[in-house]
RNA sequence: GCCCCUAUCGUCUAGCGGUCUAGGACAUCGCCCUCUCACGGCGGUAACACCAGUUCAAAUCUGGUUGGGGGUACCA
């Protein structure tokens, strides 16, 4: 199999090393899985190995409850990983607790002479920067860089602390980006800059790249975000390397934004960002999958809805697209609506299951709990509504007038205010058609070619006008599962009495 | 300011120098099917940001312009 990109693009590991690792701040996002999937898929795809991490160095931001949460999103999405959180040792999985590790690291590098201490202040990189006619922006000017032991002890005897920082070489820094291809940083684009805070903290320019090294990452498939510490990092390996620490520079990949509306990234604020309240909509996790990801990739010219079996054999990193994507819900919809007619019925009732049960409908949200009753009836519903849902939670107001049949029934807004004494008409002599009918003959055909001839036969009415008001009055709405089939599922009593209640509002 | 990324229908994309009067999907509009809705079928509207250059030939290669995004941190 050749794409486009084979023959310009790196080739890859025979075995790849790759690593998910998110920052446990907050609701899983729709973002953060893109990228989860990517990296996955990719590993699915190549045989390679999928390392989940956790990048939990921010203690003011982090939180159980967000590590819990993305946990909960990867399982339910059925995003797996081979090794990492929960696959053996946590301590090499969790930045809060390597501290240690960074910092003997670091110890390493200024030993070596690649780090340096540097006892400038912000305010005095300022000043120099001011006084030399250099924009503010300009960054660290590589003042402690050969300080001598006189000078340091001075600062020390002050009371300073030093901070850590790299040496960068003075030469320009290139990559073969595995989405984006060649890209350089020409030399000087980037100061001497910080991998240990005066305090001993280790930031993520120094954390990141020596998990991975010490996990042995060798392809890094990350957000566009952080593109611009790439050529630092490298930096970094080429110094880990020699110290033994890195087998090698990993291959790099940038994925795209997913963006929402306007020209801005999604973010946490828009709603469709937050992946369970996506879940909550009635997303099933093939449709999102799917969706997620035609975000920067497509699986071929004329098709994409797809199993995730047939993402996995086609998806190649490298045919991923720079550019970012807008989320389009509408679009989301659509494939999951795809996926959902795509479902087993039964499976289908399944997943139905907690929205039911969340508003009421069904006495429990576990298949096994229902009785064989509640499972044979929903089983005979399930086709009926299957087709026409796009969201698991449309579900719920299509099935209810089929199942809950002691409530009274609410109509839906503005529904009954467009009735005539024609309608009345209507119900009158479907009542009377429908009364006399014997139960063993109440089946859907049945009903089907008695209401036929009755009312459209015999009344002279257009197939609409006829079957519209008694649609209304055993479903409530003017949109329910085909009517026929529901009159057979809702039984002769409860349609006459439906039918006859609605026939006293007009 | 400087650095980096990026640019095909409204949106996601196919396109890899001739097969492009640019293909598919979502959305949208019309028609058909039809007990509603959905499904399905048929058809329509709709894009190569701009300017140079290379070439017999450019959506495709090169340069520039413009637009968008990101960075320029002791954030990630």
């Amino acid at each position: 199999m050749s794409t486009k990109n084979d023959k310009d693009k790196p080739s890859i590991p025979e075995h790849p090393r790759l690593r998910f690792c998110p920052s446990p701040t907050g609701i899983p996002h729709v973002g953060m899985i893109h990228t989860a999937l990517y990296n996955w898929a990719e590993a699915r795809h190549t045989g390679g190995t999928l390392i989940f991490r956790m990048e939990d160095t921010d203690d003011r931001r982090d939180t159980k409850e967000s590590l819990d949460m993305i946990i909960e999103a990867l399982e339910w999405m059925g995003i797996d990983w081979d090794e990492g959180i929960g696959k053996g040792n946590d301590d090499l999985y969790f930045q809060s607790r390597r501290k240690e590790v960074y910092q003997g690291v670091a110890k390493q590098l200024f030993e070596a002479g690649f780090a340096y201490e540097s006892f400038s202040t912000a305010e005095e990189i300022a000043e120099r920067n001011k006084a030399a006619g250099r924009p503010e922006t300009f960054g660290y000017d590589g003042f402690d860089r050969n300080l001598t032991e006189e000078q340091k002890e001075a600062f020390r005897k002050e009371g300073r602390k030093p901070a850590l920082r790299i040496r960068v070489p003075d030469e320009d820094i290139s990559w073969d980006d595995l989405v984006r291809g060649p890209i350089t940083y020409k030399a000087g684009s980037f100061p001497d800059f910080v991998i240990v805070r005066p305090n001993g903290d280790p930031l993520y320019t120094l954390t990141n790249p020596v998990d991975d090294a010490i996990l042995d990452v060798n392809m890094v498939l990350r957000g566009e975000d952080l593109l611009p510490s790439t050529p630092r990092q490298i930096v970094l390996y080429e110094y880990l390397k020699k110290l033994g620490i890195a087998k090698q520079t990993p291959l790099f990949g940038h994925l795209p934004y997913v963006m929402g509306e306007g020209n801005k990234k999604l973010s946490k604020r828009d709603p469709q960002s937050n992946l369970f309240l996506l879940r909550d909509m009635g997303f099933i996790r093939e449709g999102l999958l799917n969706y997620l990801s035609l975000l920067g990739w497509s699986y071929s010219a004329d098709q994409d809805v797809f199993s995730m079996e047939e993402l996995v054999a086609k998806f190649d990193v490298r045919d991923v697209k720079a550019n970012p994507a807008r989320f389009d819900l509408k679009k989301a919809i659509s494939i999951n609506a795809s996926h959902i007619r795509m479902l087993d019925p039964e499976d289908f009732v399944k997943r139905c299951l907690p929205y039911l049960f969340k508003e009421g409908i069904v006495p429990a949200d576990k298949w096994d709990e229902l009785s064989a009753d509640d499972k044979a009836l929903l089983l005979r519903i399930a086709p009926l509504v299957q087709p026409r849902v796009r969201l698991l939670s449309e579900a719920v107001p299509m099935m209810l007038p089929l199942i809950d049949k002691a409530g009274e029934l609410e109509f839906e807004e503005g529904s009954l205010e467009p009735l005539t004494e024609g309608d009345k008409a209507v119900l009158d002599r479907a009542l009377k058609e429908l009364e006399n009918v014997q139960d063993e003959e109440w089946k859907a055909d049945t009903l089907h070619t008695l209401l036929t001839d009755a009312l459209v036969n015999e009344m002279s009415l257009p197939a609409k006008k006829a079957f519209n008001p008694v649609r209304l009055a055993i479903s409530g709405k003017k949109v329910s599962a085909p009517l026929f089939e529901s009159l057979e599922i809702i039984g002769k009593p409860v349609v006459i009495e439906r039918i006859s209640s609605l026939r006293s509002k007009i």
